[in-house]
DNA sequence: CGTTACTTTGAGGTCCGTCAAGGCCGGTGG
DNA sequence: CCACCGGCCTTGACGGACCTCAAAGTAACG
């Protein structure tokens, strides 16, 4: 809504592919320049989205997966009794909307949770594009493979890892996210409020206050608000690896029984 | 449609595109005959699956993908403590190993419940293929994110939904599989033992077997082994939307405890 | 400084997992 | 045919993890 912050931002704007850090989608590495300046005339900039404005919503139709440069998004789907289920969080340079190619249709809206930039990739002229770039034919499949492979390792850990186990592999799992990025890896910001991640991993809010309390009580991390410190990263993606059953505390005395 | 099948399994080997009722991957609609040929030509027809063979092995290298021509598969992961977790159900007609497409190797195993036939889908071939052929361009992307959507249907399901509720979600989606394939909705076979709906659904066999038996006592289904018959799918249907604090029982009034 | 949204902390209830024992059924061998 | 066996399934009692309800504390923003 507020148009004058564009004049200032327009530099973001035009940054072109060859400076842009993002390499999930766009850049396939294998990449020669001519393939790089077609690619950055069919990419669409569009303005910053501003903490709460929508990406996209559900239903929509789509003809693009986004890109995204900066800031944090976050996806959710409504439950036809009216329930709303936070379905992803997005950092930069990562991809979103790829579950709108099934039918052309968004399933989910997705809203910025910061100020975020993104890059609008139409799929169409993508895979036009793709047919004259091997690597760039592979590499859409590749993302959507990984993602793939992602859920289901959620969905391995949503019934059986408990709790604890899996906030703490929340944590790890957005810390492992910065570091490919380049980003801090122990020390960064939570940008989703604890209800949204309760709601991502199926918990309650008041479940994960506790455990983030938990775990600072036990020396694994430290918490202001939505700051967040990894003290002992080792220690909680041991955590993380652990079912109801397995291991009650960081260390287990008794491990093997054969 | 039942031929003679007993006269020679490479009968149905050789059973070309046009003849194989699969239409997920193999069958965009709009491709003409010389398209379906060619296509003919590059998938493989392996020979029958029995019963407890293996499709492929976690771990192993892979540049295919498979369509599951009849029978059902079951695939499933171990995860690093060593524990099995059954990630799937395959159907007649149901593409698999679509996963391995992330890094071209299979992260998952993927044995015969019953006997099964499959067709090979070398990855490589088909983009070649796809480049001439628009609508086969789409049509993976079409089926891989229909993947990403169901499974974060499960995702959403698996914690907030309750045992209850998920078990009655996977017997409609089971039924809704076997409608669109055109066979029977209401009564068929559960190819899975107990034990493997539990560890796909992240419950206890414990919990499975109950909530069968509480299901057919309250005339919802009827079971025999593993025989099944949906005696009231709309109210199975229903049950499946409730969540833990939602929905107690179908009916209130004459449901007391006994 | 007041309002609102978010977060923390506590007490009690319940669903479902764990442990344990017993049935059903097909297969095998006497 | 029966006895025995092993895989699979059923049924029961118990306890714990996590949800629900409730209220107070804190940060964000006008």
């Amino acid at each position: 809504m507020n148009d004058k912050t564009i004049g200032s931002i327009s530099s973001h704007l035009e940054v072109s592919c060859d400076r842009c850090g993002i390499s999930a989608l766009c850049l396939p590495g294998e990449m020669g320049d001519a393939e790089r300046t077609a690619l950055n005339r069919i990419v669409q900039r569009a303005r910053p989205l501003r903490k709460g404005a929508f990406l996209f919503r559900a239903g929509e139709r789509s003809d693009s997966v986004y890109a995204l440069r900066t800031g944090s998004l976050k996806s959710w789907r409504v439950t036809p009794e009216g329930e709303e289920h936070v379905t992803g969080f997005f950092l930069t340079g990562e991809v979103v909307g790829l579950e709108s190619l099934a039918n052309g249709e968004h399933t989910q809206s997705a809203i910025a949770l910061d100020t975020a930039l993104v890059c609008r990739i139409p799929i169409e002229q993508y895979e036009r594009l793709s047919e004259q770039v091997p690597a760039m034919r592979r590499q859409l499949l590749k993302v959507m493979g990984r993602e793939l492979h992602d859920l289901q390792d959620r969905l391995a850990d949503a019934r059986h890892a408990g709790a604890p186990a899996t906030l703490a592999g929340f944590l790890v799992n957005l810390s492992d996210r910065y570091a490919r990025r380049g980003l801090r890896s122990e020390r960064f910001n939570l940008p989703m409020s604890r209800g949204d991640i309760a709601s991502y991993l199926g918990l309650t809010l008041e479940t994960v206050s506790r455990l983030l309390a938990r775990f600072q009580q036990q020396g694994l991390i430290e918490v202001h608000a939505r700051d967040l410190h990894l003290r002992q990263p080792a220690a909680l993606r041991e955590l993380a690896r652990c079912n109801l059953h397995g291991c009650p505390s960081p260390r287990a005395p008794d491990s093997l029984t054969e």
